[in-house]
DNA sequence: ACTATCTAGTTCGATATCGAATTAGAGGAG
DNA sequence: CTCCTCTAATTCGATATCGAACTAGATAGT
């Protein structure tokens, strides 16, 4: 069907999979929620810290830090997060989530839930073990190859 | 560390690689070619029809009918391809490859085959067939569960 | 202290992307 | 033939994303 390289099919494999997928995950979403946004909301709670600064979070979900700060001036201003200046550093900032902001995760995460199932009927039980050991291998290269 | 589901987890991993090998991607392309735009190049070079009207790109690429409209304006700004109306159907237009496409799609390939080889330190030999197997089950499930 | 450099965050312009609404042509039911 | 519905493509407004340029505060070297 194709010559294109094995490399070069994982990677488009990839790349379908995340449109079709991020497409499902935003349509179930409530109104106004995007991935990136639940992205930051998930994160500040799976984290210990009761608040962390953009350029933290920004390195930790991959993205800009141009990025991370449209993403949470668009949080901020639903109420989801709060975010001060940084006591010890006049340049830095820190973002916490708020209670509406812990709310509205859990709701993220009950709208989702239902897709998930999904997984389960394209793989077999111990497939989704053998994918993520495979992909976490080769994240692990992707980011170590960012210099 | 988490208590995520699995399934969570999987795509989570899968998000995160397509965003590196995306941004490594797109970096090594010549200077203003995107990812989206060489998806569009390369599609058109596989086929054997010599052309293709939009909405089948769209459907083909798994983008929406909108992007499409906006990626081809771009191509055919820079003369990467033509567009024609259908003489079949007076709504429909048809997309080809013209030569500078071509050579644009070729000059992509040569660019980004150096990246290539990084698979090969991240996975065994026999682990990328693994992988591309379970990620083409999963991306079938999902094409069909989108409805 | 002073200067050079580094870092945190923002702003800007470009591209990609979607869903919803719109325009225009195609096809089918009577 | 006429009306209703479906489909092709575009336009619009919103969000995400990047790299580059910028502002302002922090740090280090001399």
């Amino acid at each position: 069907m194709t010559e294109d390289p094995k490399a070069f099919q994982l990677f488009t494999e990839i790349g379908i999979i995340d449109q079709l997928a991020g497409n499902a995950f935003e349509r179930a979403l409530p109104a106004g929620m995007t991935r990136a946004q639940f992205t930051v909301l998930h994160h500040l709670h799976r984290r210990a810290a009761p608040s962390q600064s953009p350029a933290a979070l920004a390195d930790a979900i991959q993205v800009s830090r141009a990025t991370m700060t449209s993403t949470l001036g668009r949080l901020a201003a639903r109420g989801l997060v709060a975010i001060d200046p940084d006591p010890a550093d006049g340049r830095g900032k820190q973002v916490r989530l708020t209670a509406a902001g812990e709310a509205m995760r859990r709701d993220c995460i009950a709208a989702v839930a239902p897709l998930l199932p999904l997984v389960g009927t394209a793989l077999a039980p111990t497939e989704p073990d053998q994918a993520l050991a495979l992909l976490r291998a080769l994240r692990t290269a992707l980011d170590a190859a960012r210099d």
